[in-house]
DNA sequence: TGTACATCAGTGAACGCGCGTTCACTGATGTAC
DNA sequence: TGTACATCAGTGAACGCGCGTTCACTGATGTAC
């Protein structure tokens, strides 16, 4: 294959990320840049046309995910413009917590996708620990509720989807996802049932 | 060196376990065989006179951390035989919250040392995993209070301990420690006060 | 609009390196007498 | 208790392999006239 049209190239650059930020959530970073270009079609030797290093990409992946958030349900959260908060939150709820999320970290949420890879690399690039602190923030902010900031929720809905990933397989699985459920449908967190009407 | 004792030898095998416990969550199982066997003080090429394979070791790490529980107060859990229960929960969730919890995953709770390397590895050793869904299921319910199983307060200390380690050095890293404290010490997942006085 | 040439996205072999694992070797330990 | 020999825990070089990265090359694209 010789030269590539600039359109063509920008392209598979987008999909390069794409494909990476949906990889990394599933296999952690540590999914290679050959496998990663395989999985386009293209070689591994380019990669490095469209990217200083692998870990530029790990940054840009990052971003991509949380960047794409709101057009996924179990991603996205409730929205502060709409009326029903509650009800999103209740929905937004019930997507985090579902088998189908459990099941397709790639497609699912950066926070609890990326937790474990920015756990360990205590020298992470600032870039990618800012974008994902940003997240934590957002996120927590969409699940607040009256008097409550929504991190401790959040704790609970990642803490839910890691142990249930963790634990796939075994019945104990589905019982936390559901026990979180529980929890956070009823009471929210130090609270009795969320009231927003007036 | 030339051989070594029986005894010596035991407890250099010991020493690989116990130390891989160690690094294993602190770094994930991805610890190479090399910096193990060199943390001890020893070389690579012995370490297959002790053990089939580096998976086997990973399955008696893991064996080892769960065993080891009781022993340390940010592992540990409160005792059902104590009639201080309460008590006892309150004081394992400020150890579990804490700051040096979070900065020491090496000798700390292995449900959330090992929560990254097992969601990511669907066909783990079948071993491993019992172990930890055995651990779980304990731990849980070393938090129960009357009417809760102690499941959704797992996944909010795990959510938040995770979280407060991937953003360990902002601010939000402490915020997130103190909301999940906030929430498990007000009110248990859906009651009020937890009451075991009579 | 057509031709001539420079550009550069993608290819595939190669680099140094660290991985898990193997193996011939060493020499103190354990055992048999 | 002392001697002779077999055992085997630990050593360190080596294996094949996959990693991130580099590079000479290809040939369609983009550009200048």
């Amino acid at each position: 294959m010789g030269r590539v049209s600039r359109a063509q190239a920008q392209e598979n650059r987008q999909r390069v990320v794409a494909t990476a930020s949906r990889m990394f959530r599933e296999k952690g970073t540590a999914v290679s840049v050959a496998d990663l270009m395989k999985t386009i079609g293209l070689t591994h030797g380019g990669f490095y046309k469209q990217f200083a290093s692998k870990d530029d990409l790990v940054d840009e992946a990052i971003a991509h995910a949380f960047a794409e958030q709101g057009t996924h349900s179990a991603a996205a959260g409730p929205d502060e413009a709409s009326g029903e908060h509650e009800a999103a939150r209740q929905k937004m709820i019930e997507g985090y917590l579902s088998a189908w999320h459990r099941d397709h970290p790639g497609d699912g949420c950066p926070v609890s996708g990326f937790a474990a890879d920015l756990g360990r690399e205590p020298d992470q690039a600032a870039r990618s620990r800012d974008l994902y602190i940003n997240g934590v923030r957002n996120r927590a902010a969409r699940l607040a509720t009256g008097d409550d900031d929504g991190m401790a929720q959040l704790c609970t809905l990642v803490g839910a989807l890691v142990l249930a990933r963790a634990t796939r397989g075994n019945p104990i699985s589905e019982e936390l996802l559901q026990a979180a459920h529980t929890a956070l449908t009823q009471n929210t967190t130090g609270q009795y049932e969320p009231q927003d009407t007036d």
